[in-house]
DNA sequence: AAAATATGTCAATAAGGCTGACATATTTTT
DNA sequence: AAAAATATGTCAGCCTTATTGACATATTTT
């Protein structure tokens, strides 16, 4: 683990502590400040609709997973039904979600986006995107792999 | 833009909408997963104690930079000062965070973590160091610097 | 006919944000 | 010295997003 940087040694009581040096508290906060700003982008557009950042995620994966019945949505964003209902309905409401019956098991509803449920979920990457595209840009060829990797190991369940 | 992956087109209405090729869904997706596992560690840590990830962000800081003032860790945090002041008391009154009155100005509160502080903000910090060495070793070698500068440029205010 | 499933909904609770208003101590300005 | 500005603390109330538990309805499976 190399260029950890200058991680300082601190007193603590009377004692030395240097224990600092196996954490990676650099990484750790760019991940936190970037993360923070990333998600700042789409919850500008979101207040003025009077939505917030749990629409936004719902809106989202129906929009890329079309069809996705209410089940699969409890799982994928690990709420329970209770909390998405009020949040679904709204979007439902508003016209950017429609339900349609499941064809083969009418207890089901699968969702898709509108034509204006598209349009908002794009308003919404748009900025992400763009902010990607840009630091990608500038930390040089090859950033798209390598970033990729890492983050898609950074997830729980990555084949370890 | 090269390497974007298959973006399907899809029918919206009648027309053909392949706008999706300029959204790079790919990267906020493994953005949020992998940011969603990564605050999962330290969440498990702190239900016992029956703190938040408000209290986590807070202990963080104060640990990273001992002696902040409450305007310093407000500006940090980008919170008002009512919603620091329950989180901030409650680490206060549990032996955590202590206050110094400022030395050169009476008025300031220096923050400090205690011993007590050091040593959870380190259990915290620890899983999610670990998480990360794993991602960078198996994303390969000059990842570290790879990842470090895309993140940084992923922030606000990086230098454009 | 009974049981299981998918969804919806009501009620109560909690964390963690917010705003506005005001109090106190201290420093700076006039 | 008096007035204004600053740093912090605190009270009261509101919002969003999450939680749990309980129960209703329609539909499918057993």
């Amino acid at each position: 683990m190399a260029g950890q940087s200058k991680e300082n040694t601190r007193y603590v009581g009377d004692t030395v502590a240097h224990d600092d040096d196996t954490i990676d508290f650099e990484i750790i906060e760019l991940l936190f400040f970037a993360y923070r700003d990333f998600t700042s982008d789409p919850d500008a557009i979101l207040e003025k609709g009077g939505f917030g950042r749990a629409h936004h995620r719902v809106l989202h994966f129906v929009d890329r997973e079309p069809g996705m019945t209410v089940a699969n949505l409890l799982d994928t964003l690990k709420i329970t039904k209770q909390s998405l209902a009020r949040v679904l309905k709204q979007l439902i409401d508003s016209g950017y979600i429609r339900q349609v019956t499941g064809p083969e098991d009418r207890r089901q509803r699968m969702l898709y986006t509108t034509e204006e449920g598209q349009a908002l979920a794009r308003a919404l990457a748009e900025p992400q995107s763009r902010r990607i595209a840009h630091a990608l840009a500038k930390t040089g060829p090859g950033a798209r792999e390598t970033v990729k990797r890492f983050l898609a190991c950074m997830k729980n369940g990555a084949g370890d």
